[in-house]
DNA sequence: CTTATTTTTGCAAAGGTTTGCGAAACAGTT
DNA sequence: AACTGTTTCGCAAACCTTTGCAAAAATAAG
């Protein structure tokens, strides 16, 4: 099928391209008749713009691109959810791509971002990323760059994050409210800066309570927290709480603990920190702090456009995080 | 800074724009002393062909777009992850968008994809779809389309499934096998086709056993199917097994049954069609049939290169559905 | 019926890349 | 020196849209 151009229209009704441009951009030159007839044929052969031909001369486009580690998961999938919604409210297109936590197809994804002129990027680094090197030439080249939940140190990028902090903190206070004396903490890698930033926030609550023992562990995958988590309740004495600081390590902890047919609250009560989803899949309900990718999405974009539209302001933001009360605590 | 383009390099070297160009490409035209020269200035200066330009000439892209109902979920964020990696690979874009199982979203989705000339479209149906009639106008202007999971009737579509019959056929079987006579089974929204796949199929084999009585009921959320659950486990008998159609119907049957603390296998047994990653959350793990949204994701793109590549063979495809044990039958 | 003014339209260039075709340059043969 | 044959390169058009500027047409004023 034969694509329909200015050109076309302007052939079938006699008039020059720049005049059919200008009818259907409604531009006060052009009559009101010959408005009409354009629109009237415009519509009539589904005439659609060259998005091409746009960008080419208009030198943007109304792409953004998103790089996340994974598109499935309990965090990042809500996260995407929101910039789509987004994107689509503005007429942005939105490209998405999996770094694998990868450093090589981070920086590969980098350059099919640039190669692809995109307006904007939200990223997530990877667990590997060391250098800015690479996200610092699409600086330069002023493309607005937004990262989000696992971001890069210092005072130059836009971040938006999870109130990692005051989520922790909250969490700890929970525990100590609740008079828990024998806690095991589990954390992530301690190369995420999410793990950085709770788990000191964490222990600055717990170091206050002497009486209070806290048991910091590290894992990487579920699997990882399963197998502490077993160790911890298979000696006496056990835990009287389990503090998990994602999702990911919840699932661990669970299986470990439903393994070893451990009533929760009654033998041991678990919080989490967690987007939301998995805690309530569990009897009870496990008690979580939220920490909503879709509300990061959110205000992610919205940071987003501010910056594309000049209003560029090197600042870290963060979401609150609410308290959602299961029954395992 | 300054963009970089052919003229820009042709004037540094004193070249035609062509010459440059061709060099670049490798065309025998050039000698190879030109192209040392080309190739190491556009290396020096980050020359990066502009896509735009490329795309209006061509009249072709590398994007292709996917539609979904949600990205998050247990099955869909598979998908695209599967489909992400390949677009990849191959050198494409993708753009995701989603339909939140609204007609109206669907078809501005559609719309957005045709505004960005896209070269091929992934598509899962909403539920509310009942005319094709904006699809096939995607497929009257020559783009690839190619549905999966949720798809159209009719043999003119290319589709990709899941062996829906044959999953809930070894369901079925497997439940026979282990002697149960007495079977919650659990199915979705009648309107969708995975639905409409998977309840005669598994009546089919339980049909022919008289001894075996099998309980078919339908429900739209999770927390409709931990109501069902709840009802049948309150009265007794007790069903024997449940059979649960999908993830989302598993979660809220696997709910109902923790609350009214039902022992796994002992008093009930579980089966369910699933993605793979739910059932392993659960203690003991839940025996499914796999239902993998990756695998499908593979299979869908490998269908659309065909397709772009004009190997057209309008044909439903399946993937296998393997049984993954557990301990849950 | 002129001239001035306003309304309406068209010309042409720009944006960057690719490619058919033609032109130049050079080497090799008589 | 004239010719043929290669190798190497440049011109210009095409893809489609937007927009400054100029031209044409229509209207008003005299």
């Amino acid at each position: 099928m034969e694509n329909i151009t200015l050109k076309r229209i302007s052939e079938v009704l006699g008039l020059s391209i720049s005049t059919v441009s200008r009818a259907l951009k409604n531009h006060p030159d052009i009559s009101t008749a010959t408005k009409k007839r354009v629109n009237e044929l415009a519509e009539f052969l589904d005439y659609e713009p060259n998005i091409n031909a746009i960008n080419l001369r208009s030198k943007k486009n109304r792409v953004l691109g998103v790089i996340v580690p994974s598109v499935s998961g309990f965090f990042f999938d809500s996260f995407i959810s929101a910039i789509e919604e987004e994107c689509r409210k503005n007429s942005y297109a939105l490209m998405i791509l999996q770094s694998g936590n990868d450093l090589e197809l981070e920086n590969n994804n980098l350059k099919i971002c640039r190669q692809n002129r995109i307006s904007g990027l939200f990223a997530c680094l990877s667990t590997e990323t060391t250098s800015m090197e690479f996200f610092d030439k699409f600086k330069d080249a002023d493309i607005p760059l937004v990262f989000f939940d696992r971001v890069p140190e210092g005072k130059n990028y836009i971040k938006i994050c999870i109130a990692d902090e005051q989520a922790a903190k909250l969490a700890a206070e929970l525990l100590l409210e609740k008079n828990k004396k024998n806690i095991l903490a589990l954390f992530g890698n301690k190369i995420l800066s999410i793990t950085r930033n709770r788990e000191p926030a964490f222990h600055k609550i717990m170091s206050g309570k002497k009486a209070v023992i806290s048991h910091t562990e590290y894992c990487n995958t579920a699997v990882d927290a399963k197998e502490i988590t077993r160790r911890y309740f298979t000696n006496k004495p056990c835990p009287d709480a389990v503090f998990c600081m994602s999702d990911e390590i919840l699932s661990g902890v669970m299986k470990a603990l439903h393994e070893l047919k451990i009533e929760i609250p009654a033998t041991t009560s678990v919080i989490t920190l967690s987007d939301g989803f998995l805690p309530k899949l569990y009897t009870p309900e496990i008690t979580y702090v939220e920490t909503s990718g879709y509300r990061l999405g959110k205000l992610a974009f919205e940071s987003m456009m501010n910056c594309i539209d000049g209003k560029v302001d090197p600042v870290e933001l963060f979401i609150n995080t609410p308290l959602v009360n299961g029954g395992s605590l």
